[in-house]
DNA sequence: CCACATACATCGAATGTCGATGGGAGACCC
DNA sequence: GGGTCTCCCATCGACATTCGATGTATGTGG
């Protein structure tokens, strides 16, 4: 029994591609694989916000592309992580985190404040 | 020190006010005062994204609205959850989790995967 | 009577995800 | 050598939602 996937919520797709990279130099395909694999096809990258998300990475000095081959000889593109990447990386986590807690109190708190 | 507060990940407002609903009927702006409060001002509800939430909320059928008085006497409407609401909250209550977990999964990997 | 907090509402801009669609190129089999 | 499969890139339009700005009204307290 696979579990239903899940849609994406806004903003989190490039937390998710940052950490990735952050496992060495991947081309996008495989990133999406990744993510997949890892959550148990609980979250599903579409190749319709994959690619545009990558290119936005890129833009913004996040990440550095360069063409080469994959594994299974097929032209691709690499994805590596920038230094400024890696400091948005830890940004996002610490901004994720506190976002995650922030819910917790919302939505375990058992009556209503003062 | 205050923490600065985080912008909102689209999608989850809808369970953050669902959610205080749970506790009782409330009108708009103490909902917003709510989360604030809990979250320490982490989470900060725009009047912008507010009222066109409670709005979609009404109008899916998740809330029901009726004109009173505010605890300042002034007019209000308070909202309250209906039955189908109170399934929807539990729904969203379990996506959100599903989706942290996948996450979790994701930013605690210390490798890539096979 | 004036300022302030409460309380509702709407608008336009910006952002980002999704599903559909399209193409090209290596691998593998017959 | 032809067909098909998977890999890998990319773009498009539709859609949903958040945000900041702005506007109105009405009690309350100084």
């Amino acid at each position: 029994m696979t579990k239903t996937p899940i849609d994406l919520l806004q903003g989190t797709l490039d937390l998710l591609i940052l950490k990735t990279l952050s496992w060495g130099p991947a081309h996008g395909y495989s990133i999406a694989r990744w993510i997949e694999q890892l959550t148990g096809q609980v979250l599903q990258v579409g190749e319709g916000s994959l690619y545009p998300a990558l290119h936005r990475l890129e833009e913004r000095g996040w990440v550095e592309a360069e063409w080469r081959r994959s594994e299974n000889n097929r032209r691709a593109k690499f994805y590596r992580l920038t230094t400024l990447g890696r400091s948005q990386l830890r940004a996002e986590a610490v901004m994720w985190e506190r976002f995650v807690d922030a819910m917790a109190k919302v939505l375990r708190a058992s009556e209503q404040p003062a």
